[in-house]
DNA sequence: AATTCCAGAGAACAGTTGTTGACTGCATGG
DNA sequence: CCATGCAGTCAACAACTGTTCTCTGGAATT
């Protein structure tokens, strides 16, 4: 069942998997507009022509990077919307784990972060995409929770996509604070948690 | 007192704010750090050196388009915050704010949000400056209200923060609906008085 | 009226870019 | 063991880039 799949196709894998991380890598300091492919394939060591072997253009690595990026965040996502324990605490636990994120993938971060307006329509198109799976998935985890009973589903779907867009904002937050003082990151966190407390007495007091 | 400028400094002024225009739509659909400064020149129907004489370099021309974009909007936002009526004719009357700015000046709005987080550096700082400058002075503006009595300094600008953000992301939600049908522009506006709205509870029982 | 100044033109530079077609070596499947 | 497939190479292309230096026409100053 497990299929081990032959020296070919995993060197193959390999060099893709190279020329996405040098990507990333070289988008710290650029936008994905003026990514270059040459520029990409010189940062692997391999000839610019090989790139075609695994994408048909730039616009198509980034939506790759996209995929990447958000893909495996779902799950991470609703566990922490369906959380137990007070609101507080949750709130806590989020912003730690946003904080985490960032230390841990900066360079996904920042690409999202960028290319969410950026300047590549079918990039723009697919981070549009993820982040509206996530606003739907909140909303359904939301919908579990007591405090939602009354509510419309519209609604629910706007306080979804603004924990969404708020948890951008943090993340993008994270990183601008990343190379400054240890006590920037700390007013960032406390900041965001004062906004999702905002956020959750709005939501107490919504049906009043 | 008002000097009138001599030929020559007019005529000057009149190409540089051609560059200018022809960088802010050529910039519609990419990024500035793909912009290239023949591009612009090319596209105003000038020799490229004549670029060095107005700008050091695309960078330089980003920061401008800054002030440009944002410079003039701090008495309008500064207004809408201190307006008088009850809240829910507040927030209606800042929601149709946005979608007139964004009508009016839609390649302005493309371009700060997407060089807010873009791969230009002194355009970032730029624009965070300007933001940071848009929550100050909202936060004094909210001082003024009744309904601030026993906040702290920090909270006040969180909750500035929180406006402000929010106006730029509905700015940019109301873009991207603006080829889209007058539902969908519609549905915006609603999402964004909802998410205002909640805000605005959530204000209320801040204290609590 | 004579002089200075300067926005813009023009040509040339060394590099860069995306894309093409034909190739080679090697893992794969028969 | 041989034939096929295919990841990666190589050379060449026309087009483009930012920046330099030199020049010029006409407005601004004296």
């Amino acid at each position: 069942m497990s299929h081990t799949l032959g020296v070919r196709q995993a060197q193959k894998q390999k060099t893709r998997q190279a020329l996405l991380d040098a990507a990333l890598g070289l988008l710290e300091e650029q936008s994905l507009s003026s990514l270059g492919l040459r520029e990409v394939t010189r940062a692997v060591g391999v000839a610019p022509t090989a790139f075609y072997r695994h994408f048909r253009s730039i616009a198509d690595l980034g939506v790759e990077l996209v995929e990447e990026a958000l893909g495996s965040l779902h799950p991470m996502i609703e566990s922490t919307v369906s959380a137990t324990g007070d609101s507080d605490e949750r709130i806590a636990r989020a912003v730690d784990l946003i904080a985490r994120h960032v230390d841990a993938y900066p360079a996904h971060v920042r690409f999202i972060a960028r290319e969410r307006h950026g300047g590549v329509q079918p990039v723009r198109e697919a981070i549009r995409h993820q982040l509206a799976r996530f606003s739907e998935e909140v909303k359904v985890a939301l919908a579990e929770h007591p405090e939602s009973a009354g509510w419309s589903d519209g609604d629910l779907l706007m306080l979804a996509g603004l924990y969404v867009d708020q948890m951008l904002m943090t993340a993008s937050q994270f990183l601008e604070a990343m190379e400054g003082p240890a006590e920037e990151r700390e007013r960032v966190a406390r900041t965001a948690t004062q906004r999702l407390r905002l956020v959750g007495i709005g939501r107490h007091h919504w049906q009043d």
